[in-house]
DNA sequence: CATTCTTACGAAAACGTTTTCTGATGTTTT
DNA sequence: AAAACATCAGAAAACGTTTTCGTAAGAATG
């Protein structure tokens, strides 16, 4: 909107457009008195260069795209606080598009962002995908792609993740400790790196301790909070119901909550319950919730880090970085 | 990245570039032969326009930004979340900025808006905010702008919010007939609208009941989580400490709570809270927390769609839209 | 003095679109 | 048959930058 450009500025100063473009940029080739003076004017009419003209000229647009499931999620919301300040410290600008665990969704912003809009691009999985190949296909073509929590499992892919395997591992045997003898593990559908790790870890564990793996344990959630809560005080009606629960998201814990509080389980005398979660209030539940929590500003920060050195190193050729930092494991009382 | 552009789309059809621009813009000048036959080699070779050249030519870009101070709360992501729905949907692109409650920083970002990068900006106040002229520059530039939550109190703005009046009056109305004769109300340091508006319903719903006005009741903190529960601390243990707690802000209750843990306050025996606040896990607290409610999903759906009201009819001229939504008072454990 | 080198600046092309203007062909009207 | 018109397509300018190249004037060198 701010209609003054090079041109007004160099019809007021009396230079040419070039000259001006350069004193802005601290060229060699424009002296030191031209410079101040140019600095002065533009301070003066207060220019603000052309983003879209310079992006085109320069092939660059100083801005990076965020690709997430979903927003109003604790984790999300803190990873997108990591990378937002990141970027903002070295001049970039963020973008984001929500995919809500819809691969289609996920496909056409792919897309999209191979216009050129973006100089890299920040995802994290949704649940529903099979678009590998779109991603693999944007990577290919050069272009700097940099995988979070949620990533593919192919090598050939830069990635930012907490130890999924450690955790499910850790929190199983936590709850083992605590007594549990049938352990159900609440994972989502479709398929998910995190929760297939989580998952095995998990696995370990029973076997670890010689505890029998029940299939009717691995209970399948969907996106539905109120059919997922269902679902999970028919598990815990059934005969030989289990007697702890690791929930791979926080979600499902909260509906484990609310599924114990309708069929009257008291946690932790009923059932122990432990979930991934980085619910900031985890500790003034009632009872108060176990929980092994990612790192998610971090993991945000590491993430457009890495993403940022990518981008500015021209080769990051055949270097791949695949980025591994610890959750914490926090016993509360759902699982004493 | 993907290179393919006009020109060598033109070159692949035997055509000129501006008839294959005119074809893929659907225009009546291209014969309708002629525009499938230019369709499908898009299609085909994965044309993607360049973002910038098209919005440099255009003056559009098809983006609009918003600025908050903070994402990591569950209220802006929410809000968020219902601004994405609503651009996503209308084809819009969306830039985040976070201000961390930081006056110089939401400065220099509105500075930097001027640079005709978005067609609008949806915003919410920072509460150290002291740059509504700045924001009436860009208002009176004639770009479109919206307020939400945290808004100016000048009469021209376009602002969505919801009724912080009613709300405080509400809740506090509610503490009294629960009981309380004492009743605090903590506040944000600065000035925010929302703070300011929830305390004048607070303050009247105690002149309707007789209370006498305390200035001692008037919290005010900052902020510094960690120097808000001392705060907070230091009220509850003073003389003639508070019965009774309307907290603005959701952080606020968190850290009364911790406080009251700390100083082996019992809610609601001890002490009754009530909280603003969007919090899923409310009715999981112990005790549960009664709240005051905002539709902050809503609230971002109706502050995005009247941005794109405003950016699509050139003309919005002297219509002022102050749209107000309503928050629901859910009373639970915590007050009663 | 003639040549090469600096220094400081300007002219113009380029980035990839969109859009206005112009024109060629064939079709309808008088 | 001449004139007006409709249809379709191309040439070229424009958006505001950045950058390459050219060059004028003076300084340094032979």
């Amino acid at each position: 909107m701010s209609s003054i450009n090079l041109k007004r500025l160099s019809e007021e100063l009396g230079l040419s457009i070039s000259s001006v473009s350069k004193a802005l940029r601290d060229s060699y080739e424009i002296s030191a008195e031209t410079k101040k003076r140019v600095m002065e004017m533009a301070e003066k009419l207060n220019y603000q260069p052309n983003p879209f003209a310079s992006s085109l000229r320069r092939k660059k647009s100083l801005t990076v795209a965020v690709v997430i499931p979903e927003i109003a999620n604790n984790y999300f919301a803190l990873a997108i606080n990591g990378i937002q300040t990141v970027a903002q410290q070295k001049g970039y600008h963020v973008l984001t598009y929500l995919t809500h665990e819809n691969a289609k969704d996920q496909e056409s912003t792919i897309r999209h962002l191979q216009g050129g809009r973006v100089d890299g691009v920040l995802i994290s999985l949704c649940s529903d995908t099979s678009t590998g190949n779109q991603l693999t296909e944007l990577q290919n073509a050069g272009f700097p792609v940099v995988f979070f929590d949620r990533v593919p499992d192919a090598p050939g892919c830069p990635t930012v993740t907490t130890d999924d395997f450690d955790g499910g591992f850790k929190a199983t045997e936590q709850l083992i400790k605590s007594g549990c003898k049938k352990i159900a593990y609440l994972r989502v559908s479709g398929y998910l790196s995190t929760t297939v790790n989580r998952m095995n870890g998990y696995l370990a564990a029973l076997q670890k301790y010689g505890i029998p793996h029940d299939t009717k344990m691995i209970v399948e959630c969907s996106n539905d909070d109120d059919s997922n809560q269902e679902l999970i005080k028919k598990v815990l009606k059934m005969r030989g119901r289990p007697d702890g629960i690791l929930s791979s998201v926080e979600k499902l814990a909260i509906s484990t909550y609310y599924a114990c509080t309708e069929i009257n389980l008291k946690i932790p005398k009923d059932l122990k319950v432990i979930s991934f979660s980085c619910l900031r209030t985890a500790s003034l539940l009632s009872p108060s919730l176990s929980t092994i929590t990612p790192p998610a500003f971090e993991i945000g920060k590491e993430a457009a880090s890495l993403l940022f050195r990518m981008i500015e190193k021209k080769v990051y050729g055949n270097r791949i970085d695949k980025i591994v930092l610890n959750s914490s494991l926090i016993q509360r009382n759902s699982s004493r």
